[in-house]
DNA sequence: ATAAACCTTAAAGTTAACATTAAGTCAAGA
DNA sequence: TCTTGACTTAATGTTAACTTTAAGGTTTAT
């Protein structure tokens, strides 16, 4: 069973255009054709398209899963590289995080200051009045 | 005391044509200037720039940071408002984070199957030697 | 006093990740 | 049959947030 790009499209919220752009960056290397040249897509295809939103949305770049995929393409011998990449990845994500958090912080304190700020403009305007 | 331009790029990690970047779309309104037109940062500028950074490292856009800017313009009168953008943005931090931890279990349940896979390359490639 | 190190503006260049447009092929329904 | 809609490629456009370059003025150390 095949797929064509706009199904695909609404299964993974990425419109026709990224999916040809994402084929054309070499992050979908295995999409096969009909015999008019229509792209049909296989449950491997989505399978792997899946992993390539998961490191997208984690805010890998696109030239770096372009370097997974190659990697993948390289066979078993890649594996090790493979997943230390992946670790690594995780790690970025994971200190993304604490960053985040960090500096949400910073943003609670400031609504704290405006917050005050404002209580204080009405209980004026309000004894002013 | 002022700081030249160069000493708040040592303080802010962002440098010189940064600051001036920033300043030109209208992020630092109130930075004055020497009789020769060199730029002097208060110490009120630093807590300014302070605001805007806290932003900027939480995602808000420029054109948004802007938007912010011109509602202290305005005075007391925008002080809700002003509460109210943070509050939402602080929303919006928060949802970034939660997307966030999503994203990442499905890289952590990619790496362990990989792992998996490298573990079994690495025993076949024992037996078979 | 002259060279190095700083400052200024304005304008053009860069990068990533798309988005849009143009020009065309192909299949299904009225 | 004809038109509507989906597909194709290639090329060009867009946006944000810088980054670099060019061309020049000023300050400071030797």
């Amino acid at each position: 069973m095949y797929y064509s790009i706009k199904q695909v499209s609404e299964q993974t919220d990425l419109k026709p255009h990224v999916l040809r752009y994402y084929e054309k960056e070499g992050l979908l290397p295995f999409v096969s054709r009909s015999e008019n040249g229509v792209r049909r897509y296989s449950k491997d295809d989505l399978e792997w398209l899946g992993l390539v939103c998961c490191l997208k949305n984690t805010g890998m770049s696109i030239k770096k899963i372009k370097d997974f995929v190659d990697l993948c393409a390289q066979g078993d011998k890649t594996l090790k590289q493979r997943c230390d990449m992946l670790l690594e990845h995780k790690r970025d994500v994971e200190e993304q995080i604490r960053e985040m958090y960090k500096h949400l912080e910073k943003v609670t304190y400031k609504i704290s200051y405006f917050t005050e700020q404002y209580k204080n403009f009405v209980e004026s305007s309000e004894t002013g009045a």
